[in-house]
RNA sequence: CGCGGGGUGGAGCAGUCUGGAAGCUCGUCGGGCUCAUAACCCGAAGGCCGCAGGUUCAAAUCCUGCCCCCGCAA
């Protein structure tokens, strides 16, 4: 089939190279525009738009999708299916409409559970048990559609963002293969979600990684998890950001309840914080600057000290 | 030219401002003590102080250029 594919984050891009794979043509790939990343602000490709040069496909990035001009280079494509993983732009329903057989949509979560944004992430950070990852055909809502096929994924013990995040995207490149498979053939079936249970999640923003002490340890070794490896959960050390990378929660709170974001003990490779329940054991951190450190290595060279706050310095 | 921190035996750090013998906490190896240990005691090995120039009687330390790592910001 001739497909346009539109994605731009690495999530998108074991996608794509799977519909090459799979022999299909892909007419046109649409992805973000070039934008100043990283230290010194370079201009960056994204991940699809690397993939792309290296396949020699066409890459066009438009700042917007939905503006006439664009659509009409989108219609010229006569393309026969529209592919979009997390493309980060909205499309309009001019758009949806156009391909023989519309848009199909990949979205790692088990919809209608997690609709949004970062659905991965989520799923962590909320402790889930088991996700996955759905197809579907886009409609003007968003994540609304009909869906067609899903597979889920059981959430390991250490399961982290970035871990789910690589197993879902080769999930999805595979579900995106046999989606097609079967709509080319015109067995797929589309199946209404229940929008009564469906759930929404909002962006990830930097400032959700700062770690709330009053929380319980449970909770917090969640979003730990889950915003890891970016932007990852921090705290303050004497006013310098610390990031945690790793940590264990340990039931009970020890010998009396302190407050909250208080070091209750050091041991040679550990330290452990109280939070509004339990204790949090801190396994692996990194201080503004530094290299990310298991506790022991991070405890020769800074004197953690029972009695110490984490967090804002005041108070 | 976005802002900032850092590169010192295997690990993490101090020392750099105010040039002048390589230090700390660990690890490793050997020995001792102990029922025993992440304990304690004794001893040892191991360093082009990121790279290249410059200043100086003398540079980890001052000056110049480069490489690499990281935090913020996007």
């Amino acid at each position: 089939m001739k497909i346009i594919f539109m994605g731009t984050p690495d999530f998108s891009v074991g996608t794509l190279e799977a519909l090459i794979q799979a022999g299909h043509e892909i007419v046109l790939v649409v992805t973000q525009p070039d934008k100043p990343k990283g230290r010194g602000k370079n201009l960056q490709f994204s991940p699809v738009k690397e993939a792309a040069l290296a396949h020699g496909l066409e890459v066009y990035q438009p700042r917007r999708v939905r503006e006439p001009e664009c659509v009409e280079y989108l219609r010229k494509q006569e393309a026969d299916i529209m592919v979009v993983v997390a493309f980060g732009q909205i499309l309009s329903k001019e758009i949806l409409d156009m391909p023989r057989f519309g848009c199909v949509n990949v979205h790692a979560s088990l919809l209608p559970k997690y609709r949004g944004a970062a659905p991965i992430q989520w799923a962590v950070i909320q402790g889930e048990k088991i996700t996955g990852v759905t197809t579907m055909r886009m409609d003007e809502g968003i994540d609304t559609g009909d869906m067609i096929l899903k597979e889920e994924v059981k959430l390991r013990e250490d399961e982290t963002g970035g871990s789910l995040f690589d197993r879902l995207a080769q999930k999805g490149a595979e579900l995106c293969v046999r989606t097609l498979q079967e709509i080319e053939k015109g067995t797929a079936e589309y199946i209404p979600q229940n929008h009564e249970e469906a759930t929404h999640t909002s962006m990830i923003k930097k400032q959700l990684g700062e770690i709330d002490w009053k929380k319980p340890a449970r909770e917090l070794e969640c979003l730990i998890r889950g915003l890891n490896p970016w932007p990852s959960a921090y705290t303050y050390l004497d006013g310098k950001t610390l990031k945690i990378w790793k940590a264990e929660v340990k039931d009970g709170d020890l010998e009396g309840f302190q407050k909250p974001g208080t070091v209750v003990r050091v041991t040679r490779d550990a330290i452990e914080v109280q939070t509004g329940r339990g204790l949090l054991i801190l396994r692996e951190l990194q201080l503004e600057g530094k290299k990310r450190l298991g506790a022991d290595a991070f405890l020769r060279g800074f004197s953690v000290k029972a009695g110490k706050h984490l967090g804002k310095s005041l108070e």
